[in-house]
DNA sequence: CCTCCACAGGAACTGATGGCGT
DNA sequence: ACGCCATCAGTTCCTGTGGAGG
């Protein structure tokens, strides 16, 4: 190694140049990376698989629902086998189409729709992404499967995020959805619902759940040694020999394992650890590595939605992090203060209620309801991370110079 | 045993924005 | 040009509630 210089860019230039990698193929560490072989998924993949290949025979295959946590591979498992079976078909005059849109990243009902006609090949002028009745772009897209014969697999991720859209705009797309064959002609369509919620079942319209549960699978939870062999592979893809201490893998395995066998979050904590240990220039990742990976995750975690937040909700976080007196009450005028300092028009109180478990559902506070006889009913809320983060994320920001 | 507090949180509505079809 | 539609932030009005204190 050269000898050290005091620039730390030059250092870490010279460290890139000169000094130890731990990491062969960074891709490979990210959770997106689809490996050849799933592990541990072998009879998911069946069952998928076994409800899926009537589209082989040309004839509609029965629709499908997934379940599992975060982090167990349905989603993997799921597109995995649509793009072997369209391979298959490719070359046949049976034209498979498969949509893939995730609720989640659409927020809303007419995004996702629109995102479905994207995939399908409508284009902005063919299919406006904003104006249109509903109701409209579902005729759409439709007729655009009608008239080009397609047979189209629409794979709907997080489907309870579409499922409580669907309940406040009551709009009913869901049902249209497992109807839409009786209205196709030369077509057909094949819906795949994925879950992370195994209760989302009992608040579906019963006509949907009849139709879209045809066949169910269930993903169990990743266990600790599953997990584990998990790592193992992509470690010996991604990262040099002997790059992790056995104590190291061990411990990155148990953290994920902890919460509920997600397998998405170990991968996260292999990879930031191994970047922390590649720039401490160690010859290997150490539990300490992990320990400060998921620290760094939860801390980047906390930043970005600090950011993300709109003015009035960033005021509120201030005022509970400034505010002794922690009921809603106490918040509020704490608030209301606030927001007269930095002149801003102040917002009923029970926009700030509804603000606030928005924030809580964030995880940034956490709220307890508290009953207090003659004193009436409160939630207390109470700040889950550090002040600090709060004034390091915002110090640059000029309109909260006077209140922090 | 009843009362009454200090809010929680649902429902329905408003007004603005942006863009469609005809 | 006009009416219509979806969405969002926010408001108004409302009903509901566990238990300390009388």
């Amino acid at each position: 190694m050269s000898i050290m210089t005091l620039d730390p860019v030059e250092r870490m230039l010279d460290a890139a140049e000169n000094g130890i990698t731990l990491i062969k193929n960074r891709d490979i560490l990210h959770y997106t990376y689809m490996p050849d072989t799933i592990l541990h998924r072998d009879s998911e993949q069946e069952q998928v698989t076994q409800s899926l290949i009537p589209i082989l025979k040309h004839s509609r295959p029965s629709n499908l629902l997934v379940y599992g946590k975060p982090g167990t591979g349905k989603t993997l498992v799921v597109k995995k086998i649509l793009s072997k079976i369209q391979s298959r078909v490719e070359k046949s005059k049976f034209p498979i189409k498969l949509i893939y849109a995730n609720s989640k990243e659409e927020t809303t009902l007419y995004g996702l729709l629109v995102s479905f006609g994207r995939q399908l090949g409508l284009n902005e002028k063919e299919l406006p992404s904003t104006g249109l009745a509903i109701s409209e772009v579902f005729k759409r897209l439709l007729k655009i499967i009608d008239s080009n014969q397609l047979n189209a697999v629409f794979v709907i991720d997080e489907i309870d995020y579409l499922a409580h859209l669907i309940s406040k705009t009551g709009k009913d797309i869901l049902y249209q959805l497992t109807r839409a064959n009786e209205r196709l002609t030369q077509g057909s369509l094949t819906l795949v619902g994925i879950s992370n919620d195994l209760t989302f079942k009992e608040r579906l319209d019963p006509r949907v759940l009849s139709s879209l549960g045809e066949e169910e699978i269930v993903f169990t939870n990743y266990s600790v040694e599953q997990i584990r062999k998990i790592l193992e592979g992509r470690i010996e893809q991604a990262l040099v020999k002997n790059a992790i201490e056995e104590a190291a893998l061990n411990l990155c395995s148990a953290m994920a394992g902890r919460e509920h066998g997600d397998a998405r979050r170990a991968i996260d904590l292999l990879r930031v650890a191994s970047e922390i240990a590649e720039r401490e220039q160690k010859t290997s990742i150490n539990e300490d590595h992990i320990r400060m990976a998921g620290q760094k995750i939860e801390e980047n975690k906390e930043v970005t939605s600090l950011q993300s937040y709109p003015l009035h909700e960033k005021i509120l976080i201030i005022a509970v992090m400034k505010t002794s007196e922690l009921s809603t009450g106490g918040i509020y005028t704490a608030y209301k203060t606030l927001c007269k300092t930095v002149r801003q028009q102040e917002l009923t109180q029970r926009r700030v209620t509804q603000m606030l478990s928005e924030i809580e559902l964030s995880g940034l506070i956490t709220g307890r309801i508290i009953h207090q006889g003659i004193h009436g009913r409160t939630k207390k809320y109470k700040l889950t991370i550090s002040p600090n983060t709060i004034k390091e994320t915002f110090k640059d920001d000029l309109t909260f110079e006077d209140i922090l």
